[in-house]
DNA sequence: TTCGAAAATGTCACCGGTGTCAATCCTAAT
DNA sequence: ATTAGGATTGACACCGGTGACATTTTCGAA
């Protein structure tokens, strides 16, 4: 004796007690409540949860009135179980910015409001040997319905290598095209260092200096590269000596800004790879006495929050970061509706200004 | 016939094909196939599995062997299904601050490393009226392990209330004992509201004032209570006038700061709530021309990284949020092991005094 | 009216573990 | 040598879905 086969199972019979006859949202309904319930096997209303073409109006319309009367929804761990494949959305990240970190993870919760889908965070480091196998190992056992890249992450060939031997899909979120194909968020980085560099020549300043972040990150040259063609653009050039690197972390700016200060020709700019190291360079740039901009002129780039908290406000090149961990989600799950339309989304930056740039003293902006 | 029940059942005969004779990592091997090499039920490799004490040494180590050889791990989402209850921790919050939230992930990371458990992301709107109701269908739907909740959610009775009924663990991070039991992280944040005004009356500040937090928050009224308290020992009344709500966001800093420096005799210390409401302090006192600390300092709480990003770098209450994460994860986990030892863990936070606070102009610090 | 292919639905095993309870194995006590 | 009772181990159903494939409907064409 399973389940009671009796003839007058057209009642609510068992399942939760149903008290007066207002639907019961305690003990979780089951797949095998509903199918009961509507009359049908447990493999339609499966159907009709996975919203299988095949079911004839008319019954999916008597299932999902059983399902909202019950207030049923599928487990998701026996689905996964069943399909081989979970419902979670993995961020791999490792980026020395927590800002970016944040941003991306609100992005990428908006778009899965609402949705099956979970976000389970899974930092991880790339300067340890093992990172892809522990990635892989990850993936093997939590089965992720698909994973997120921000960079640094994004930019590992190899890792994207063992992904695609994995079974998981994986949205990246870079500044360039990668070898590996794949779905993915871009960034005009260059378009953004471009317009860093504009910005300060236009506002007359000739002597500008860059503190790039690590050269293993492409963003690194992008953004450097962008920079370098809006100077060459207004007949300037970067001085080898004016660009020094600073690991994209605030300490990083620090040293690096200290380093341009002690130059004989110390730079009347800075164009900072990014938020946190133009961070670095106001402490650097006010410990040695100057101030900002009337002596020296920032630029940051990403717009993280404390480029606005900063006094004066950091003009820095904004990357709509949290659109963009939406717009990576939101990719993701286009497989899970079968249409995979889009494979790229391009995200253009653009530069903010605000009152960490002037023109040079003495000088009169273009 | 089911299993093979073959005399010669001995031989590694199925399972994944054991080409020449080494272990086979692909494919992932499951409890059944380690149940077959092991020559035992799969009940039993459960058992080990699950650190069951009836298991005979022998067998254990036999057990294990194979595991070992195998690569087996078991499958997450199959024992998720079985027992009713994932392997997911919860992190549930609702902060305005985001270095808080970062910071927390970061410590329950740290512990999670190395065990079976994921973090996931559940953020929500505790203004909004079905917040609970969410919370309680994630939990229905995805039967976390636990939640760790920071303030302000860990303050929340109506939650902690639904949450006694449902059937999850969990673990709340907040500054006072809370009315609904259970385990708990808890810092003292009087002592940091004392520490601050210590410092600032010892530095011979006598005109102080105060921007706290939401009144919503337990934390707003420790932290202003242990400050009043230093105060008071040090011969010092906080006026009403120079307490002044910031709402613990950088907006709201920068208007409580604006409120004080607008009044007939403005503050010559400002102790601010959290280090965001300092940053806000920051702006408007730069903006309405005062130097820090010369003409006023600051003092923020809680010691997150733009504390040590401005210029004078804050002097703020460090609060060991990241531990703090941890410790929290820590504890949830306790139960997994079935020893619950510790149901309190209580941290003190620790002033650290930086740039932005000096004795005022003309005086001597005591 | 009949027939065949497409449309709709059902059957049944299985995903990879765990809970319950029965069966078997030991070991010390009789 | 026996035997009771705890220590081990196993059998089997089940958790709540999905996949592969079989079966039954449905409906237009012959």
């Amino acid at each position: 004796m399973k389940h009671e086969t009796d003839p007058d199972d057209a009642e609510p019979t068992s399942g939760p007690q149903t008290a007066g006859g207002e639907a019961v949202l305690r003990g979780k309904a089951t797949i095998n409540d509903v199918a009961r319930l509507a009359k049908v096997s447990k493999k339609t209303v499966s159907r009709v949860i996975n919203e299988s073409p095949f079911v004839k109006q008319k019954t999916r319309d008597a299932i999902k009135a059983v399902i909202a009367e019950l207030g049923f929804t599928p487990d998701p761990q026996a689905r996964a179980l069943a399909r081989r494949k979970s419902f979670l959305v993995g961020l791999v990240y490792d980026n020395p910015s927590p800002q970016y970190v944040v941003n991306i993870q609100r992005g990428i919760l908006d778009a899965l409001e609402g949705t099956d889908f979970q976000l389970v965070l899974h930092p991880c480091d790339r300067s340890k040997p093992d990172h892809v196998a522990r990635i892989q190992s990850f993936i093997q056992q939590h089965k992720p319905f698909g994973l997120i890249l921000p960079p640094s992450v994004s930019e590992d060939e190899p890792l994207a290598l063992a992904l695609n031997e994995a079974d998981v899909d994986y949205v990246r979120i870079a500044s360039v095209e990668l070898d590996t194909p794949s779905r993915m968020i871009r960034t005009l980085d260059g378009d953004g260092g471009a317009a860093a560099g504009r910005h300060l020549a236009d506002l007359g300043h000739r002597n500008i200096a860059h503190i790039h972040g690590p050269l293993s990150f492409r963003s690194t040259h992008e953004r450097r590269a962008g920079f370098e063609r809006a100077l060459a653009e207004a007949g300037l050039v970067l001085r080898p000596d004016m660009a020094v690197e600073g690991g994209y972390t605030f300490e990083g700016g620090v040293a690096a800004a200290e380093h341009l200060l002690a130059q004989p020709h110390p730079p009347q700019a800075i164009f900072a790879g990014n938020d946190e190291m133009a961070t670095g360079a106001y402490v650097a740039v006010r410990r040695a006495g100057f101030r900002i901009p009337e002596d020296i002129s920032i630029v940051g780039f990403d717009d993280t929050p404390i480029a606005g908290r900063l006094w004066p406000a950091l003009t820095t090149v904004r990357l709509p970061i949290r659109e963009m961990g939406s717009a990576a989600a939101t990719l993701l799950l286009q497989t899970a509706d079968g249409m995979t339309t889009k494979k790229l989304i391009t995200f253009s930056p653009e530069i903010i200004v605000r009152g960490s740039t002037a023109a040079p003293e003495g000088t009169e902006a273009t």
